[in-house]
DNA sequence: TGTTCGCATTATCATAGACTAATGCTTGCA
DNA sequence: TGCAAGCATTAGTCTATGATAATGCGAACA
């Protein structure tokens, strides 16, 4: 059994955004994985290490890493348990989705299969957490959605949001003043390219402008397009 | 914040039974640390010194181990916690009682105030766990309530077992199997000093001869005495 | 083709928690 | 009153995970 240092390096590896225009098989440099993991160069390498030593990492000198077979696997445990526990605690507890990302943080290293299970069949076996990351499946990998960034959104479109990707809570908490949760409709009004920014208009909500970074950041199926 | 290993010592100091006819203030001699914590003299000698200088025991050396005023606060803080997940483990994910301490013994130190309090609210603020044991409340100490063994229990006496002692999955297995689980009513039908035995009728199960260690166990509340 | 700059690696050290083995108190008994 | 047996303490080591600082490699640019 890793222990939850471990668990949270593969966790890391496993959602490292691959560079623009990657495969996610790629290598992933030790720069990023000392920044993902808040720790030093040094201590990123030796990590590398350990783990290519106990199997879970393919690890390249000067290269990069990237996850094993059996790393992969169990990162995607790990982040099964953290999503199911973040779609628990706002279900069952009651918190409020600006907070439980950091809850989750631990738990998912404290929580047997037994329990977890369990907590799957109260949820009725959802199938993504609060913020809309998909939960994989207990074995094999996530179903994937195609999903536009509202900042691709063509003018004129009517979409869904469907997963924030963004944890701080001070945008959680921006998002859900502004109805922009996970299955809230919104038009998009107007790309200001200029000014970085792009105007759309939630449903029950005044309308909004945001900047394209903070766009970018709210995932959304398109329903239908500018007729 | 203190790490797990020393919540887990502090708990263990508190919960350390007195010897017989002493104040539970007494010191803990290090042979009694050492074993309830499945250490070496070496480790709890240590580990003890460490706890002093934060401040969480008080140590005589070659005398004993006893909690400070503080250490005594957060052992109880831990071991709120510890049962209000056991309960929780219990009465909202359905978990058997003989399970849900080991589960417990991790999930208590993952777990946040936040989290902890809205359990004990969707438990309607129950006051022991599983097993009868006392859930401390969030300040100040629990309710102490005066429980008899069921092996000191008089021949005729009607009780309600009240409280099981024994954390281990096969002796909680088999309390359950026979009907003796908090709450469950059952009369005296015999002492045999000689067999070190006690015969008891649990209702609506079959009548049982226990060992008089595994009728210790058994914490019991009078209801009638012999007529 | 050579050099430099950015990144990665190595070397060294620290801390928490554990172990084993050697040593040292203390107390009860002769 | 003295000593041995039973505990406890100390000393030295180990592993996991981190840090810092010195060194090294290699790709891109001159
Ligand atoms: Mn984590
Ligand atoms: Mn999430
Ligand atoms: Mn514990
Ligand atoms: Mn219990």
């Amino acid at each position: 059994m890793p222990t939850p240092t471990v668990e949270n390096y593969l966790k890391a590896l496993y959602v490292q955004p691959p560079a623009p225009g990657q495969q996610p098989t790629e290598l992933i440099p030790m720069g990023q994985v000392a920044e993902a993991m808040r720790v030093s160069p040094g201590t990123a390498t030796s990590m590398m290490k350990t783990l290519a030593e106990a199997g879970l990492v393919e690890y390249e000198p000067r290269a990069g890493v990237r996850l094993s077979e059996r790393g992969l696997a169990l990162a995607l445990q790990i982040l099964r348990r953290h999503r199911l526990i973040e779609q628990f605690l706002v279900q069952v507890l009651g918190l409020d989705w600006s907070e439980v990302h950091d809850e989750a943080e631990e738990l998912e290293h404290a929580i047997s299969d037994k329990v977890l299970e369990r907590i799957d069949l109260l949820l009725g076996h959802p199938d993504t957490d609060p913020h809309g990351d998909p939960i994989p499946p207990s074995h094999g990998q996530p179903a994937h959605v195609e999903l536009t960034p509202l900042s691709l959104a063509e003018v004129g479109a009517q979409v869904t949001v469907a997963r924030v990707l963004d944890q701080q809570p001070d945008f959680l908490n921006f998002a859900h003043q502004h109805g922009l949760t996970p299955g809230s409709r919104l038009t998009v009004l107007a790309h200001q390219p200029a000014a970085d920014a792009i105007t759309c208009q939630p449903e029950g909500a005044p309308s909004l402008t945001l900047g394209t970074a903070a766009a970018g950041k709210i995932l959304t199926l398109i329903e239908q397009t500018a007729s």
